[in-house]
DNA sequence: GATGCACCG
DNA sequence: CCAGGCGGTGCATCC
């Protein structure tokens, strides 16, 4: 029985849609078929990813409805239903027949009543139900079994909504949502409500009085036009409520056996498909036999590159791609090279359900390509693509502004599983099952043979991108829903990825006299070091080759070998550090080691990422490469700068606030994992640290050795501190033991009493692992998830690694969370303030910004409020602001 | 392209 | 007894 799964589709809502969304199509008797073509699509759809057992589709029947007593101008404002689409109803309902797929309609009924009744019926027999319909409405049949799929662009893609899901977005129970239409209306329906009341003030009223009559019962605590508007139109917004009101009492001679759907009836299902010569479909279902003029011998379906409508879109088509741009959901924007700052774009591919289009580059500036200039602009029409960020980043720089990223798939794919690398589009046709695209290796050639196609050849490849992107949308947002990540992809990473693009074209401006001086002074400090070490080794060979180091050391100056790697003697700071005492050498090449990093890495590498055109460096964010969820910064990585060694930290100084008289304002929250593993563990004694403020490395020492505050030494404090790093990690005796350098077996003593003490951590540390093992991933507070597989692997290393990751990527995925919800809120507050201050960067734990002196004072007040309220967790947040003339100064 | 090392949170 | 901290990027070397 809970096997059972039944789909109610919403027949003259589908069709009508995917009339207005489908470019015209005829066949060959001139016979329009494109809401046909849209309704079966979307109906093949369902039933692929769905696998209902029981489906039936609802329509309308009889002009008039049982809604008309009382109220003759019910839908009356509507248009006529065009001629080409009423047409297409016999169509449909003959296709349906042969499909196998059940139809009901009942005189004098509407086909929302119909699927109403069902619902109920089947909700009470506690069965799965899905509606499919557009129509906000269905909402209202929400329920713990029964889920509303919203339909939206056209017919490609569904939102799914339960209980939970109306409740993110309206904070309104399913009920409600009549309510919400009484007061607000619905002019397609002509449904009047109350004037003056839309959508926003509508959820106001019921959220605080929570029904229409509440509302009306409530009006004494109103004042205003509002209170006047609701007493005078309280009629209407009785009526409106009892029209919204689906009908669940249909009198229905249909018995659940009528429901049944076993599956497309292939027999039936050739014939009539090939009637309307939906080709693309026969092939899809592999009853390319039926269509006349094929020759019947494709393969496997789902993978096989079906033939695309692609326009090359030139000078004399641009008209006609302007006039199919609301119709257009998905792009994507070619461009070459890594660093999207410095990237040309080469073309744009466009894609509608029905028709795919090619733009080369060259004509995105031609005046006939305003309108498509506008649309790419603007905020209103919704597009989805893959790496929407880069694309926004490699167009910004080219003169034309992208706005209106409503899904990323690449981000979407990083969310349902993070681990998975270098997810590209290719990688998901396959996990899809959509038609392969040719590798961009191919297309392209590689390195030095990077050549851009001819044009069709181009053309194609980057149209197949965009039609890419729209095969995988609607897939990935159900999945997203079966896994709880709809709210973090929508309200947190979609956002984000934004506001990150945001920073990058503002970029941070960087001081190059004073990098430069920075450049000679270690240049010179690194002469004289090679000199020393020359001399003292009493040989020259290349100091930044650990094999040629290895050599002079373990050989040459024979000292003791502290420790090896997989290709020879290890030369690393550590054991560096051991070898110190046995020749002076050693602390040379170790002060060399700092100086050429600094100057490799930090002055050279920098220097080289310096925009000419800003005199600013813009740092690419990357949003899913972190399997925690964390961001990372390339090209230049800026969340790197040296900050714990007095000589490296000099290099903030050359970052400075792009205009005079600004300052660099920074906030970084203050011990913010530890906070997390306090929240969640629920550990008494951590929080109680917390709560009151306490230095946690001071407090963990006072309780693990037991003593008193005042006889916390420093080098208790620092084995405290090593501890707590350690618990964050995924403690282990070893681990700790290398990092204070003790013997393991007082590491091990450590731990035990550490979690004598911290008992609820120690069930924490417990009860993620065994969480893993069971559900094969954890996840963070927002739900975003990391797939352990090997949390079961027969290997120690593998298996230890897996469960170290349990105990550390809830800390730190929180955390990541945590800090980008704060970006979102800081961004929203600046913009709703009207402050010309700009977040520049961010750094795991840290916000930095440039303020105006104007703006400073309310800044320092509001940033570590705004990352401090962040998110409301049972021990309290905290962030340290300090600004100054530049990054260095503000510490 | 892999490896070792060093920088950050 | 083995093996072993979590998450990243960039540079230089070497094959």
């Amino acid at each position: 029985m809970d096997k059972d799964k039944l789909i109610l589709i919403d027949g003259n809502n589908i069709i009508y849609r995917a009339f207005f969304a489908m470019p015209p199509l005829t066949n060959t008797a001139g016979q329009q078929t494109n809401a046909v073509y849209g309704f079966t699509t979307m109906l093949l759809r369902l039933i692929e990813e769905h696998k209902p057992t029981h489906m039936i589709v609802a329509f309308d029947a009889g002009k008039i409805t049982f809604r008309h007593e009382g109220y003759e101008e019910y839908k009356g404002g509507r248009q006529k239903t065009p001629p080409e689409l009423s047409e297409q109803f016999p169509l449909l309902k003959e296709l349906l027949k042969g499909l196998g797929v059940p139809q009901f309609e009942i005189e004098g009924y509407e086909a929302d009543d119909i699927i109403g009744t069902i619902s109920r019926e089947a909700d009470e027999a506690g069965r799965q139900v899905m509606i499919v319909s557009g129509d906000k409405d269905m909402l209202q049949l929400a329920s713990e079994h029964t889920t509303v799929a919203l339909v939206r662009k056209g017919v490609t893609e569904v939102e799914l909504y339960g209980p939970q899901q109306i409740r993110d977005k309206y904070d309104l129970t399913p009920e409600q949502i009549i309510d919400l239409k009484g007061l607000m209306g619905d002019a397609s329906d002509n449904i009047p409500g109350v004037p003056g009341v839309g959508e926003k003030t509508a959820l106001k009223l019921l959220h605080q009085f929570g029904s229409v009559e509440g509302v009306l019962a409530g009006t004494g605590e109103l004042k205003g036009k509002m209170k006047e508007k609701l007493e005078e139109h309280s009629d209407s917004a009785i009526m409106s409520k009892k029209l919204a009101t689906i009908y669940r009492e249909v009198p229905l001679a249909h018995a659940w056996e009528d429901m049944v759907f076993s599956g497309i009836n292939t027999a039936t299902a050739g014939p009539a498909l090939a009637r309307l010569e939906f080709k693309s479909l026969l092939e899809r279902l592999s009853l390319s036999a039926y269509s006349q003029g094929t020759d019947g011998s494709s393969g496997p379906a789902e993978v096989e590159a079906a033939e695309l409508a692609i326009t090359i879109v030139d000078e004399a088509r641009l008209d006609a791609l302007n006039a199919a741009l609301p119709e257009i959901s998905a792009l994507h924007v070619e461009s070459n090279g890594e660093n999207p700052h410095r990237s040309e774009v080469i073309g744009i591919g466009l894609s509608s359900p029905e028709q795919h289009y090619f733009v080369p580059f060259a004509l995105m500036k031609s005046e006939g390509a305003a309108p498509l200039r506008a649309w790419l602009g603007d905020e209103q029409a919704p597009k989805s693509g893959y790496d929407l960020h880069r694309a926004d980043l490699a167009l910004h720089w080219q003169g034309i502004a992208f706005a209106g990223a409503a899904k990323d798939v690449q981000l979407a794919a990083y969310l349902l599983d993070p681990t998975e690398a270098n997810q590209n589009l290719n990688d998901l046709t396959s996990k899809y099952g959509l038609p392969r695209l040719s590798p961009d290796e191919e297309v392209f050639g590689k390195g030095a043979k990077y050549r851009i196609p001819e044009l069709a050849v181009l053309g194609e490849h980057v149209a197949r991108k965009s039609a890419t992107v729209l095969g995988i949308v609607q897939k990935q947002q159900e999945e997203l829903t079966k896994t709880g990540m709809t709210g973090l992809f929508q309200d947190l990473e979609m956002p984000l990825s934004r506001i990150l693009a945001d920073m990058e074209k503002q970029g941070i401006a960087v001081n190059k006299e004073e990098l430069a001086g920075l450049g000679r002074e270690f240049e010179a400090q690194i002469a004289q070091l090679v000199t020393e070490i020359y001399a003292v080794c009493g040989t020259e060979f290349n100091l930044n080759s650990p094999k040629q180091l290895g050599e002079v050391l373990f050989v040459k100056l024979g000292l003791p070998v502290v420790k090896k790697t997989k290709t020879g003697y290890s030369t690393d700071a550590e054991v560096l550090e051991k070898l110190a005492p046995y020749h002076d050498a050693v602390r040379l090449i170790l002060q060399y080691r700092t100086l050429a990093k600094l100057q490799s890495t930090y002055v050279e590498g920098l220097m080289k990422e310096i925009s000419p055109e800003t005199g600013k460096v813009h740092t690419f964010y990357r949003q899913t490469i972190a399997a925690t969820g964390r961001l990372s910064s390339q090209f230049p990585n800026l969340q790197n700068i040296p900050i714990r060694l007095e000589e490296g930290r000099k290099l903030r100084k050359v970052f400075v606030p792009s205009e005079p008289g600004w300052s660099i304002l920074a906030a970084d929250y203050s011990q913010i994992e530890l906070r997390v593993l306090a929240h969640i563990s629920g550990d008494e004694r951590m929080k109680e640290a917390f709560v009151e403020d306490m230095d946690i490395h001071t407090k963990t020492a006072m309780d693990v050795f037991g003593v008193t505050a005042d006889s916390v030494d420093s080098n208790m404090r620092r084995s405290a501190k090593a501890v707590n790093f350690g618990i964050v990690y995924g403690i282990s005796d070893y681990g700790l033991s290398q990092n204070l350098n003790i013997p393991r077996k007082e590491a091990a003593k450590f731990i035990e009493q550490y979690f004598e003490v911290f008992k609820g951590v120690r069930r924490y540390m417990d009860e993620i692992v065994v969480e893993a093992r069971k559900q094969g991933y954890v996840t963070t507070l927002l739900e975003r998830r990391r797939y352990l597989p090997e949390i079961n692997a027969k290997n120690f290393n593998l298996r230890s690694f897996a469960e170290r990751t349990a105990m550390n990527t809830p800390i730190q995925g929180t955390a990541a969370d945590i800090i980008k919800l704060a970006m979102v809120h800081m961004d929203k507050a600046l913009h709703e303030r009207g402050l010309k201050s700009r977040m520049l960067l961010q750094v795991h734990d840290e916000l930095v910004f440039e303020v105006p002196e104007d703006e400073l004072e309310e800044m320092k007040q509001l940033l570590p409020e705004v990352m401090a309220g962040a998110l409301a967790l049972s021990v309290p947040l905290k962030a340290e602001v300090s600004y100054g003339s530049n990054w260095y100064e503000a510490k």
